[in-house]
DNA sequence: GGCCAGGGGATTA
DNA sequence: TAATCCCATGGC
């Protein structure tokens, strides 16, 4: 099998990357590989951590592919030991949640699928969203290849979902996000992908690709958020859910979603939406331990 | 601005 | 088994 090897990659971590809600279609193996498909690449992604910079191991992968896709997808040419210094001195309490999720690299996705993958993430669990998004990309999708016996789909285009009515999605089992997924491909296929795609270059500034998002159907701005920040690289972009309020709340005593919003532009500026999603990581790996063993002294305090 | 329905399943009580 | 919750939005 063809393969790609990466040596001295500092601040990477499988797990920390693909267990923070960023993406969907990756999926930890038994080994501690992660396996999945972007565009129509797949590939099984395996790390093997060192002291000095570990090395990436890329299965199914072409030299030309890594440098022409792989690299920047995952966003290997980002110092984020940088960006983790700027952010620690610029707070003394993230570094609690930095330390947790020290791996964290937010990957450069393709912005069609994550306008949609985020619609269907309202009020919706990672689990869930993994499935719908699957049943999505295999009924409507095409079969993009094989990869250790299994069989990945594409992401299906604009055109595509924009044919569809909210019955031809009873499968995928959506519930009444499907109607928003018709209304956002229907705007896409009429305003040409184009008009998305250009959301991402450097000079189209956050508030003015906020705006063009926010007018597909379904999309807030917590959706919205994250589309900017993970496929159009506005790394200011602070997401607010459920378990952001959670941590800013037990971290800050921060309530509201604007009081939240307002001290991450401040406190954390340019490098927001990289902050965010250390603490999302460190806030959900905390929830998970106090529900895996009740008994722990953190819990016992409440 | 606050309230509540929308689907459905994963998680918790 | 029942209740609650979930990377929210839109309409009232």
């Amino acid at each position: 099998m063809r393969q790609v090897s990466i040596e001295g990659i500092r601040d990477f971590d499988l797990d920390h990357i693909f267990d923070c809600g960023q993406a969907f279609r990756w999926n930890r193996r038994p080994d501690g590989s992660y396996a999945g498909i972007a565009g129509r690449r797949i590939a099984n992604l395996r790390f093997d951590p060192c002291q000095q910079g570990g090395r990436l191991i890329l299965s199914n992968v072409t030299d030309e592919d890594f440098n022409g896709f792989w690299k920047d997808y995952l966003d290997l040419g980002r110092d984020y030991g940088a960006i983790k210094k700027e952010l620690a001195a610029k707070d003394p309490v993230i570094g609690r949640a930095i330390g947790a999720g020290q791996g964290i690299r937010l990957l450069r996705q393709d912005k069609w699928e994550t306008l949609i993958s985020f619609i269907l993430s309202q009020n919706n669990h990672i689990p869930r969203i993994k499935k719908c998004i699957e049943a999505l990309c295999c009924q409507f999708g095409e079969k993009a290849g094989q990869l250790d016996g299994e069989v990945y789909y594409t992401f299906p285009a604009p055109e595509t979902l924009a044919c569809l009515e909210p019955e031809d999605l009873a499968e995928c089992r959506l519930g009444y996000r499907a109607k928003y997924l018709i209304g956002t491909a229907r705007k896409v296929a009429a305003d040409g992908l184009e008009r998305l795609e250009t959301m991402g270059a450097p000079d189209v500034s956050a508030a003015e690709a906020f705006e063009y998002v926010t007018s597909f159907p379904g999309v807030g701005p917590k959706v919205a958020n994250c589309i900017l920040l993970f496929s159009m690289g506005k790394y200011d972009c602070f997401p607010v859910d459920v378990w952001m309020k959670k941590v800013m709340n037990d971290l800050y005593g921060l309530e509201s979603v604007k009081e939240i919003s307002d001290f991450a532009g401040r406190t954390y500026g340019s490098y927001g939406g990289i902050a965010q999603q250390y603490l999302f990581y460190y806030v959900r790996q905390i929830s998970r331990r106090q529900s895996a063993d009740p008994l722990t002294l953190e819990n016992r305090r409440k």
